[in-house]
DNA sequence: ATACTTGCAAATGATTTGCCAGTGT
DNA sequence: ACACTGGCAAATCATTTGCAAGTAT
């Protein structure tokens, strides 16, 4: 509901934007290409390199998982696409303004919980007021205790 | 120089005490385990496994990395250790109680900063406020742009 | 035509595991 | 003695890289 006071990243309204976006660094649209966009817009939230290379469970066609890591990067660099990492498990990918939530994790149960709006502004304001810095716990999560884990001991 | 206002963890007085505690719980003094111990205590910061298999640069003698790995998860396991992500390097070891400043990183040009005392605490509150999680930002990271690169663009 | 890209295999880096010989207690 | 450990090799997992063949522009 609240419209958010940072600058808004690349946000592409459409597959056709993030096409263009590759046509404009003279990047070729190929089909392996075009599968991993396709991947991230069919996905519900941020998804592993070996789900994109997998079809999404199948929904969409499978693809070389070396060459979908390959694209993954390179759409990174342009801003398209951004990365997380949650916990130990491997990278998830998304579309840079997509599912662009901070995440909080409790190392003991594994529960976890995404921080929006006013809730993630607030920390991110305190962190800046702390250290100066600008962060957006969405490459590295933040981790600690959730509250019934914290009573427990 | 501020005293930390929160309860301080484990913090072992000296090696000896952590023997004792692997004593207690029917665990081995073996000469490896005690080599790890004497790395993470003669260690000036969070050490990677490699470098306290390594000997920490030739201070200690060396010993194999799969075991020190293993040394290490016990340890933690008991509470005695603790390790930490910084980007997407190797993980890093500490005793407990020991090097536990959070830390932030720039994900631009790499600048680390630790977050200590009254600034860490400060962090630590926004979090709790804005979803109740208590988090140390010692395992994973805080990464976001650090003053300098968050003002280029 | 000519780069940019792919797919496949092999390489890497970090961490884990199987196993049997070695050793604290 | 006996169970816990260490050392070493081999296995995993996630990710990267080398290269020859394929293809978008």
């Amino acid at each position: 509901m609240t419209v958010s006071h940072h600058a808004v990243p690349v946000h592409l309204p459409s597959l056709v934007a993030a096409l263009g976006t590759l046509r404009a660094q003279g990047l070729r649209i190929s089909s392996a290409r075009r599968l991993v966009l396709e991947a991230l817009f069919a996905a519900e939230g941020p998804v592993t390199a070996d789900e994109v290379a997998g079809g999404l469970d199948g929904r969409l066609p499978a693809s070389d998982l070396a060459s979908v890591y390959r694209n993954l990067d390179t759409l990174e660099a342009l801003g398209v696409v951004r990365h997380v990492h949650v916990g130990h498990g491997p990278g998830l990918y998304a579309l840079a303004g997509r599912h662009e939530t901070g995440y909080v994790a409790c190392d003991r149960c594994g529960t976890r919980v995404a921080l929006e709006g006013d809730a993630l502004a607030a920390v991110g304001d305190a962190v800046r007021a702390a250290c100066g810095f600008a962060c957006a716990f969405d490459h590295f999560p933040l981790v600690g205790r959730c509250p019934d884990c914290a009573a427990e001991r």
